[in-house]
DNA sequence: ACCTGAACACCGTTCAAGT
DNA sequence: ACCTGAACACCGTTCAAGT
């Protein structure tokens, strides 16, 4: 009835596929994707390879199933608020956060169109869209952009903090690379474009596109 | 001087990084990001498996530089339209095609943030940005904005057409899971919800999204 | 029914040996 | 200098054998 351990503390509870998924999300946030392999899996669920092939289908349900735990906490209560600008704002924040969190994530979402964590999204962004008075397929239209927006950014940001765990190495690397254009092509033009890869905040950028698309189907519409 | 055939056709010409990645261009498209393996590509440029090593660091590398070269061809040649709003839509149609095309390209941009065909379609967008009349904070934004969109669509399509090359199926898909929605959540705003999966064309839709997002800079500036 | 772990059919990459 | 292909150190998945 209650959750305490058994008798014998190593293998506290049956197989599940919730506990394995969770042993997922926990073998993927410390040791990266590269390093989610069956053998540390079961390793870390202390089972013999072959066990979790009778949860689960394979290795691509599995990132999809840890994915979704993921994104179904940074969705859920996201509805609450009464302003549905607001609302989109915070659905788009909480997904980007829990993304920096989790940088696997950033890439699974890209990896399926219509696996469960993606299709979270689309039906918050709906919902929010619909309260928003947008209808039609202006509404397909705008849900589209919007969910595609927070995929990329997402994605993006994953694979830049992916590698860059150090923020000065990725802004001096951004910089050189910058100034690599620049004497690539001295025309002031691509000079004034390399601006686009100057320091900026990740997250307060992601937001103000988030706001950029609002202020499209506002004008759209 | 002219580059006709040799003597022996079976091995026209020395190893080299350029016919080593069309050559990997070939493989992805013919067999899949899944497909390409150093086997199967060394196999199609009859050499031994360890001679790509001489040109390339390894496999990573391998698809930045397959991935530049599709992207390369796309962007070129799109900063010639007068108006920079149409040569925006052009270059991102011009990236959505070359994808849709090339789906493994989709993938591949969402994998590394500062590799080559991501920077190049930086440069393309900030150039048009500039030309816009868009300065200072406002482009990195805008700029931001349009980027991830672009590839957050593109791997998302990209997802999307990698598996169901049946459109008949993936339609009848998308439409059993919006119907799955509405009996799983009989509330009616959920229903309209899912009219987001409704049938489209990817390529208008993409395209409706380029504009919301230009109408969104126009307004926000 | 569930679990174990050896076995299978693959990978990417390295490196001594060749030319 | 460039190429070859065997060898190495891994993978994900299956499946007979156990409980």
């Amino acid at each position: 009835m209650s959750s305490s351990a058994q008798r014998n503390p190593r293998r506290s509870d049956a197989l599940s596929r919730e506990r394995i998924v969770e042993a997922t999300v926990e073998v993927l946030d410390t040791a990266g994707e590269a390093g989610l392999t069956v053998r540390a899996l079961t390793a870390h669920l202390s089972t013999g390879r072959g066990a979790i092939y009778h949860h689960v289908a394979d290795k691509d349900e599995l990132l999809a199933a840890a994915a979704d735990s993921i994104i179904g906490r940074a969705v859920a209560g996201t509805e609450g608020d009464e302003d549905p600008k607001r609302a989109i704002r915070g659905l788009a924040l909480g997904i980007f956060d829990v993304i920096d969190a989790h940088p696997w994530v950033g890439g699974q979402l890209s990896r399926e169109a219509l696996q469960p964590a993606v299709l979270r999204i689309w039906k918050g962004v709906g919902l929010q869209l619909q309260r928003l008075g947008v209808t039609g397929p202006a509404r397909s239209d705008a849900g589209s952009a919007l969910v595609n927006y927070v995929l990329g950014a997402a994605a993006q940001h994953a694979a830049g903090s992916r590698r860059a765990s150090n923020a000065k190495d990725r802004k001096s690397y951004l910089e050189s690379l910058a100034a690599q254009w620049v004497r690539h092509d001295p025309d002031p033009i691509v000079q004034e474009a390399a601006s686009l890869l100057n320091e900026h905040d990740d997250r307060q950028q992601f937001l103000a596109g988030v706001d950029i698309f609002l202020a499209g189907i506002a004008a759209v519409r």
